[in-house]
DNA sequence: AATGAATGAGCCTTCATTCAT
DNA sequence: GATGAATGAAGGCTCATTCAT
């Protein structure tokens, strides 16, 4: 799992030249990179700045050189962490010519390649602990996130339905049930896993397509 | 034990003699009923005990006639909203006599009824943002209803499968995946549910066992 | 060493006839004996008055029926432990009749027994460390304990230097001299004594008696 | 080191450059500086850090950016006001040449000028005061001052008894009826000074080692 | 651009005192 | 007389934010 490796750097501004300006450039991803490691493992409030800009390397007043507020860093940790991979979903559909199950579960899968994987999947966890207090950060995440992911699923299953594979289902609820196994895991490990027994992901994954197989598939089908 | 629900006329009734003392058996009710409310909506740190005392008409000492801390009243929130009802639920797995579908059926339309459509609804969330910073909590939420919660659903599968009702699967997966659209349902209640559609439930939860009658069904079943 | 027992019983009016009305009477004592234990072990501020209550045995409203504040059972504190050993005093100086430094012994040796070596060695401390805080405590401790007790090394030191047996002194000062190493050998097993080593009295006070001796005494009588 | 000395002046002075750098350097001076104070004048628990802030001039989150919490304060007294005196007085004694008489007068008068007669002469009330409910700082206090303090007395008794200038004598007893009247004449100023007659410390001094060289000479020397 | 000292509002917790029963 | 539930002011400590350098 090389998943956990630091994310932001796919960012980076190309016209970087010299040390100095890349440096410059890059400070915004070293700050978000060291806020996101602290926001996902003891959540948004109970960060403190000091020791984001202790792990940045840098002094607390910096943060403020770049961002407004605490709350405008966590914002800045979803856009540059989160917003970039939808993006990629969009396209994978786009670009997409197989069965819509193995659309389906390729969409799955990159999100857990991107997302699941690696330390991002500590964000659905804090968007759900901290978005009734902080509702600019849930807007923005439900605006770009919530809205463009489940857009990709939607038309996944719609294909299918469309094609037969699938038999008529209500999209929407489907898409919850189809994600929820998914960003519960995610969630976990960034909650009660220390004294929950460790899932492997492989596995987990697994049946849950295999279920999702079983349960979407047309009956004809499966005579 | 319904004693978390709203207990607002306790305060009024002048029927009783011992006005003193039944006040005193009912504070803690009062209290936890005030803190649940509080902590579902914001969170549990960000919950102060002065509202939490306001919404429950005493000063911010009286509190600590009852409960020795906060993260003390935390924990009497959940001991009093959400252990019973696994109580009940064991209860449901040793009286049931029908078919497993039928038994998995009714532990989570129990579930539904008694948290997932309450406020307690609530609490899954407040668990998963807050067992990070409070460890005390999060091992009694595993060690009482996480544990308790996950045997009566495996308890329910493995009769499906011995039975031959349900194909084999690995049980604790499975159990992940039954749940986690539940959870997640609940969850989202508290969290993004203000800039995110109104789901139904009655729908939501009709289309999930759908699916899962569908997956766990055994092949020849549906031949 | 005896000395440790309790000591306010010696002030029980004496015409308590029922065992209602001797409890009655007894209440105060009771209290009183109560927070002088608490108040020499943690400090007149540090102690909480649900503690003295629970000590005596009644609840902590009853504290208030025969003591206006907790300032006033600290003065109550003194006025029944320390004040009649002045008394007592008195009485020794004006039926002594031996040498002036038998009955400077014989003082020192009454305080010891009475106040010294008994649990009410800690008030001194607890005069020293609140004083500034409560000065009507303050005054009554001065005016009825330090000016009689005074008064008391003052006459035995005058006699002695009246009749020849000790050489002319500042008294004021002697007293001092005279006091000090006792008072600090009550307070020290109130404050530090915990962490220095423990001092055995009877050695204390004979070495006190012994430098006395020679420093009071007349030149010619040593020769 | 004077530090703990009144510093009002380092806030006005304006010719420096650094004004920044020479103000973080002297803080921790300042602050402890106010500490004293009004640790002496009212007691540590009693004593509010925002009164100490306001001495000082800074606001109460100041104090928390040099002390980790209000015992650490306590401790930085000590450290800066009273330890260092030791050293001075362990020099003393060992460029000492004269009688014992001579270094045992010299060290005594050394505390009086540089503690007895000074602010610092509530700290050893202080420590009588709270010891019992600050152990840690207790210890601190018993390990760099009382046991370094009674060595430097020790030593001078023990130096007097093997010259036979003393007499024999059990020198932790004699050390305590030493010091005990110092002590009691500094903890009187910061207690019950204020309703009892003030004492002239010049006259204390004078009568304390007039009774003293008499209850230490070896008797023959006095023939 | 970068620093880090300073701020001050805010929160949990304690406890002397009151008063209805 | 006795109780003990309730109060509310106060204090130690935290931390996002500011600003002089």
């Amino acid at each position: 799992m090389p998943s956990i490796a630091v994310v932001p750097d796919a960012k980076l501004s190309p016209e970087a030249k010299t040390v100095r300006r890349r440096r410059k450039d890059a400070r915004p991803s070293e700050l978000t990179s060291a806020a996101l490691d602290l926001f996902v493992e003891r959540g948004f409030s109970a960060t403190r700045l000091d020791d984001v800009a202790a792990r940045a390397g840098v002094s607390k007043g910096t943060l403020y050189l770049y961002f407004d507020s605490k709350e405008a860093l966590f914002k800045a940790v979803i856009e540059e962490g989160i917003v970039p991979t939808l993006a990629a979903g969009e396209q994978r559909l786009a670009e997409h010519s197989g069965t819509s199950m193995a659309l389906l579960r390729e969409l799955l899968v990159g999100w857990w390649q991107q997302i699941g994987g690696t330390r991002l999947a500590g964000v659905p966890k804090l968007i759900i602990s901290e978005s009734r207090n902080f509702p600019e950060v849930a807007q923005y995440y439900h605006d770009n996130v919530i809205v463009r992911g489940r857009a990709l699923l939607r038309a996944a299953l719609q294909r299918g339905v469309a094609s037969g594979e699938f038999r008529p289902l209500d999209a929407e609820t489907a898409i919850d049930v189809i994600i929820a196994p998914l960003l519960m895991l995610a969630i976990w490990r960034f909650s009660l896993c220390f004294c929950a027994q460790e899932r492997d992901p492989q596995t987990y994954l697994e049946t849950h397509f295999d279920l999702l197989a079983n349960g979407l598939r047309a009956l004809e089908s499966t005579a």
